[in-house]
Order: structure tokens, then sequence, then C-alpha cells
DNA sequence: GTCTATATGTCGATAGAC
DNA sequence: GTCTATCGACATATAGAC
């Protein structure tokens, strides 16, 4: 790996683990093992390398969810396998993350992958729902927009109570709380 | 206000504000408009200081989560009544917010008041959905220690994502999507 | 390109005057 | 009790050798 793309793959690490105010632009280099003239050759500066860093784990991140929302079955079943695919849940979302930095936000650049991975996210899973819905086998009752939402939130959400409770037993009782609301949606029973 | 209470209720402001490790003594001190030697006087240091701060930011969280619980009405209206009540949303949760910082959840004595904060919600809320069940106004199906875990991840997770947009509407849309599913294990239409 | 040396400010805490 | 002075360590960046 290029001395770049180890800058970035170090930065990536250290914004999930301590977020952008807690990142040291000489915790990186020692955690890359390079010095600290390479750094500013390649970046100016701690907010560049954290810019490449945060666009770097959101199209990442795109990129995995659209493998699940892209697989084969019902709407039903690529939600659940979306939702219950296997997760580092303790260490939380690397972007979801991002939130609680307030340079970050306060920043329009850094915010902006940040922003649209969510955006994407929510729209993503309301067109699945949606299908499913237009499809017959989701309730027609349910609103696709409001329910993408809700189960984004139930991830992130989960994430903050594991943390808090150093378990990952809330986030696997959110996700099941939550496709056992989302079964009772289907219009033909799921067994 | 006393000098103690000034510096306790500046770093309940900060530590929502900035997080732990954004936050500094110095900035602390500014906030309150007291020297560095009045801290020092009264907290042993920043850890000293923060676990004031976030002992009595959980006190006063859950007693206003109380307050909705305990109001007049059914399990589901007073669950809807919880998750709509006014909001600093864009600001977040103070006390989900600690979940992201590093050295608060690295410190056993810091940690505890948040974990035991989101254990209370949960098993607060649970309680109240079970009560909804056994009086037959929801579904005897409905899972009220997974549905509750996933109550109180919509609106952690909701905070998130109104945080990344900049805006209301996620979160409103998250909480109208879980009451709206919800809706759907009143025994008896809400209507 | 990558390194080390250096600069300027801030962090978190201590010392001691009043 | 509250203040200012001071400390060693680290944060972020620049300079300049190789």
């Amino acid at each position: 790996m290029s001395t770049r793309e180890q800058l970035i793959t170090s930065t990536r690490e250290l914004l999930w683990e301590r977020g952008y105010v807690g990142t040291s632009p000489k915790a990186v280099l020692q955690r890359a093992g390079v010095g600290q003239g390479s750094m500013y050759h390649h970046f100016s500066g701690k907010r560049d390398l954290a810019l490449a860093a945060i666009r770097r784990t959101a199209e990442e991140l795109r990129a995995k969810a659209e493998e699940q929302f892209t697989a084969t079955g019902t709407a039903l079943e690529r939600i659940s396998a979306y939702l219950q695919r296997e997760r580092d849940v303790l260490k939380g979302c690397p972007v979801g993350r991002l939130t609680q930095d307030p340079d970050v936000m306060a920043d329009p650049a850094l915010r902006a992958p940040v922003d649209e991975t969510f955006d994407w996210l929510r729209h993503r899973l309301a067109a699945v729902l949606k299908e499913g819905r237009d499809d017959g086998e989701l309730n027609a009752a349910m609103n696709p927009a409001e329910t993408a939402s809700m189960v984004v939130a139930v991830l992130q959400g989960g994430y903050v109570l594991a943390r808090a409770a150093h378990s990952t037993e809330p986030f696997q009782h959110a996700v099941a709380g939550v496709l056992g609301l989302l079964a009772c949606q289907a219009t033909t029973p799921s067994q």
C-alpha cells in the first residue's frame, strides 16, 4: 500500500475510534508508520486528510449496503438481511459517529459525505419498501419514506445502546423489535 | 447560583456541545466566568467535574422521561407523547452523545450513568408496553423488551439522522414511522 | 518523497499569593 | 475560596536537510 493510502487507512481507523477532535496528526503518523513530512506532502493538513478518509469510508458503506439491497429475495428479506448482516456493533457506525463531532458538522465539506450517505440510505431503503408495497408484499398503508427513516434510525440508535451497555444485546433487541413490527406489515404471512 | 453549580452547568453545556474529549477546563472556566483555582478547589480535575456533570444530566433525563411514562392515557398514548415531546433535535441527546466519547466509555465511573440511564429507559418503556399488552390494548405477540429497545433506538438514531442532515425532518419521519407500526399493534383501531 | 528539527499555541494540573 | 503564575506535555504546522 502506498504511503498516501496508508495515511488514509490509519486516519479512517482513528476517526472511527476517537472521532475528529480526538485524532491528532501525530497519532495518525505513528499508526501509519511514516514521518510527519509525508503527511504534509500528500495532504495540506489534518482537515484535508480527514476529508479524504471520510469520503472513502462513506463510499465503502454505501457500496456494502447496496450489496444487500440488490440481492435476491423479497423486500422484507433484503431489509432483514441488511439489518442482520455481520457488524462490529460495539465499534458503532463509522459514518454515524461523525455526527457527534462538532468540528465535522460545522465544516460543510466534512459534513457533506455524512449527509449524502444517510440521505442515500434513506432513499434507497424507501425504494425497496415501496417496491414491496407496490408488489402487494407489504401493507398498502405503510409509508415508505417514514419507515425507511425509522429503519436507519434503529440501526444508528442500536449502536448507541450497545456502546452504552458494552453489550450487543440492546442492538439485537432493537433489530428484532423492528423486524417483528415489519413482519406485521406483510400481507402474506412470512412463514 | 454557587460557583460550584455554575461550573457543573457550564460543563454540562460543553459536554453536550463538544463531548468530553473536545471540552477543556479552560473553556469551562471561561463559560462559567471563574478562575482556574475555583475549579481545582471544588473538583479534583476535569474527570471529577465531568462525573458530576454527567450524573446530573442523567438524573434530569430520567426525571423528564418518567413524567411522560406516568401521565394519564393508554400505553400507546404515553409512548406517543414521549416520542413527540418537544426536543432540541439538532443538539441531540446529552446522554447518548457520550457513547461516542472513547474516554468516557473507557472509564467505568463516567460510563455508569450513561449505561444506567439507557438500561432504565428500556426497562421502563418495556413495562409500559407490557402493561398495554396485558390490558389487551396491544397485540399479545408483541415483545415488550424488544419493542422498548427499538423505541429508544429510534430516538437515538433519529438524532443522528437529524444532525447529519442539519434538519429535523428525518427525526420526525423516524418517529412517525415507528408510531405508524406501533398503531398496527393496537387490538382496537386507534382512530 | 520522506525525514528530523523547530515554532507557537493549548491541555490539564500545580503552586502559592490574597 | 478565588485568583494569577507557571509547568511539562502534546497539538498542529513550517522549515529545510537528504
